[in-house]
DNA sequence: CGGATATTCGGACACTTGTCCGAATCGTAT
DNA sequence: ATACGATTCGGACAAGTGTCCGAATATCCG
């Protein structure tokens, strides 16, 4: 899995419900019928023969006329016009791909819809890639029916294929290897590692040592990582990159260090950050800053602290991941790594536009890009005790 | 425009930059390639006619084989798989639909990408349709290229469209017309009102009763109304709501509530609702309750008060809308309405799904979904001051 | 009205696939 | 070796579109 747990369905309707909401169906659904006008006599146009005969020109002149060809009489084309006025016709996308056309289509693959970073980057991507007159088809990939997205994709002769989120790494051997049999680009966005496929990621190892020599910089030498004890590729990067930064500093991780991951389920992350945090506490707050692996848990962290009367950050400094609008929201708000997704995106849509229609590099192509540190007011200098 | 105002770039770097981030394209941009295999000798297939060559049989033969038709040989069959396995082949859907096969494919315009309700909505629909068998193009509305989204869905063959979010009602009109000329089904989710329009809508008069008769019940009889300025249609629905719940009680509209909209800027919602109810405070706090448009509102008008050493709820109820998850990070948990979202995208799909294939209804069809309050911490008793 | 030019017509082909069908081939039993 | 049933072959067609091209028609000028 990655960063996030699942989504979970009704986890906002922990209030008590005063009214609707017994969930079983459509029944609180009303139900209204409104007037309108008769349908017109119309006829159905399914091609451009029939069109072509609704007109009473030729099909060939017609094609002509749609395809702005010279030779045509003023007059003609304005028939035309009209009559797809009239008619809402539209030549089939897929006859004019069988000839040869390109479909114009991008296939977007996420691991999930239902997580802020992600829709992000499909928002980013989307818009990226309508701007290059591409449209874009989504898949949500589940563990089993992978193999059928990409197939699916493939069958819909897709221009170029993009990845977000993090995937099964041995499953994603036999979809490079369909990929590049039928010579279509790919992109994994932030998923590193995984091996021969062209990659787009945050090189959170920086990020993290970013975070690290703020903190070191402000006289903190202990630290409570919350939501770190992960396996996934991206939270072991993180661990590196705070490994890595006490390194610099000759600092050891496991005397710094401390974690209370073990002691609590991690289904809800803002929850989750409060009860690290009460742990924290409760353990005799053995440290003077607490690192969270992403905004939900610092938020939740800061609550938790809040509650026990820990000042942040005046006793205790927290910081975030991913710079969400939520870092804005919270009290002190939150000092965190940006994700800069504009720029992951936009070199992922590098990366596969630049490829469409050319031979496959044989090579795969790595990119990291560079996170900023946000320093907010949730972190402060170390306070003696 | 919607509820929210249009996504900021950057919105989130407010804070000081420490590390990279000059935002002035890739140079920031590592760029590492890592060795693979060579590529081995196997041919580009593009159709089945290259396949079956291929494979050493003859394309009928191939299809046959394909499609599951009875009459074969085992051995031949398998020699068929072993060659998928190895040339990664997949039939051209395109020609497929040509044949007369259903695109199974469905159109989802939105207004936006980069709201949470919306994305939400979109993640919703996404996986019904994909539970049904239908893949899903996505398409963002913009005021200028809307007729092009429409066209291009019909030229993509979809067997229907969704769109989610508010749209612009005059261009409207002509979409519909070509909807119909093209016999395609259609919903539009959420912008009440569209005439004519298949529409599933939350009944957002009776979610704001709701939370005003809610008030009401905890002795509340002046209302501070934060970001109902709005002249869009769900914002005039939710004054409505207002209006109706205070005539219920033989209250007066106009002596009972108040609102500042006019004297700051909407940007930023959050920070918009600080600045509302900074001046809630400095106007003397002529209301006992904060009714939000939304929860970004809401939980800005929180810190806001609290900055300014209001209490919520003791001094000041503080209500929101949407639920969003964002309710239970705000310090207290935010009282709000419930979208029942899963009921909406559910009955939109319904409604979709069951027009593929069929002529198109006549008259169109609306459907209301009714909300949930979601009683939390920000709401209690009004307090005589 | 004759002739020249400008348009339009309509048949043909290609793109890819599934299906039909008669002909050809394979495998096996006699 | 022959015959018969089981497979496979390969030509043909259909789907909707763009394009080519010779033939047919419309328009214009003198």
């Amino acid at each position: 899995m990655s960063e996030y747990p699942p989504p979970q369905r009704g986890r906002t309707d922990a209030g008590r419900h005063l009214t609707g909401g017994d969930g079983c169906g459509y029944h609180r659904v009303r139900l209204l019928v409104s007037t309108s006008q008769p349908p017109k006599s119309i006829p159905q146009i399914r091609s451009s023969t029939e069109f072509a005969r609704y007109v009473g020109l030729a099909r060939t002149t017609v094609s002509r006329v749609l395809n702005g060809q010279p030779g045509l009489k003023k007059k003609t084309i304005d028939r035309v016009q009209q009559a797809i006025q009239e008619t809402g016709f539209v030549p089939n996308a897929y006859a004019l791909h069988l000839k040869g056309k390109r479909t114009a289509t991008v296939g977007i693959c996420m691991e999930t819809l239902f997580t802020p970073p992600i829709t992000r980057k499909l928002a980013l991507l989307q818009r990226r890639l309508r701007d290059d007159n591409f449209s874009s088809l989504i898949e949500v990939y589940e563990s089993g029916g992978a193999r059928n997205v990409v197939r699916h994709f493939l069958s819909m002769r897709v221009d170029a294929i993009a990845f977000i989120g993090h995937f099964d790494e041995e499953q994603f051997a036999g979809h490079l290897a369909e990929l590049r049999a039928n010579a279509t680009p790919h992109v994994v966005i932030d998923h590193l590692g995984i091996k021969g496929a062209n990659t787009v990621a945050l090189d959170r190892v920086k990020g993290m040592e970013f975070v690290m020599n703020h903190l070191l910089d402000l006289g903190h030498r202990t630290f409570g990582l919350l939501g770190f004890a992960g396996t996934v590729r991206s939270t072991r990067d993180r661990v590196r990159g705070i490994r890595q930064a006490l390194a610099g500093r000759g600092l050891d991780f496991d005397q710094c260090t401390f974690s209370w991951d073990h002691l609590h389920p991690r289904n809800n992350d803002f929850e989750f950050g409060g009860l690290l945090a009460k742990s924290f506490v409760v353990h005799g707050r053995p440290a003077t800053a607490l690192v969270a692996l992403n905004d939900e848990i610092a938020a939740g962290a800061i609550r938790g602290l809040q509650e026990q009367g820990v000042r942040v950050p005046a006793d205790v400094s927290v910081t975030g991941f991913n710079n969400q609008d939520l870092c804005l929201m919270t009290t002190p708000e939150l000092t965190s790594v940006d994700q800069r997704m504009e720029e992951t995106v936009s070199a992922a849509a590098d990366l596969i536009l630049s490829q469409i229609g050319k031979p496959l590099r044989a090579r795969p192509v790595v990119r990291m890009v560079e996170p900023a540190l946000v320093v907010r007011d949730s972190t402060a200098a170390a306070q003696a005790r």
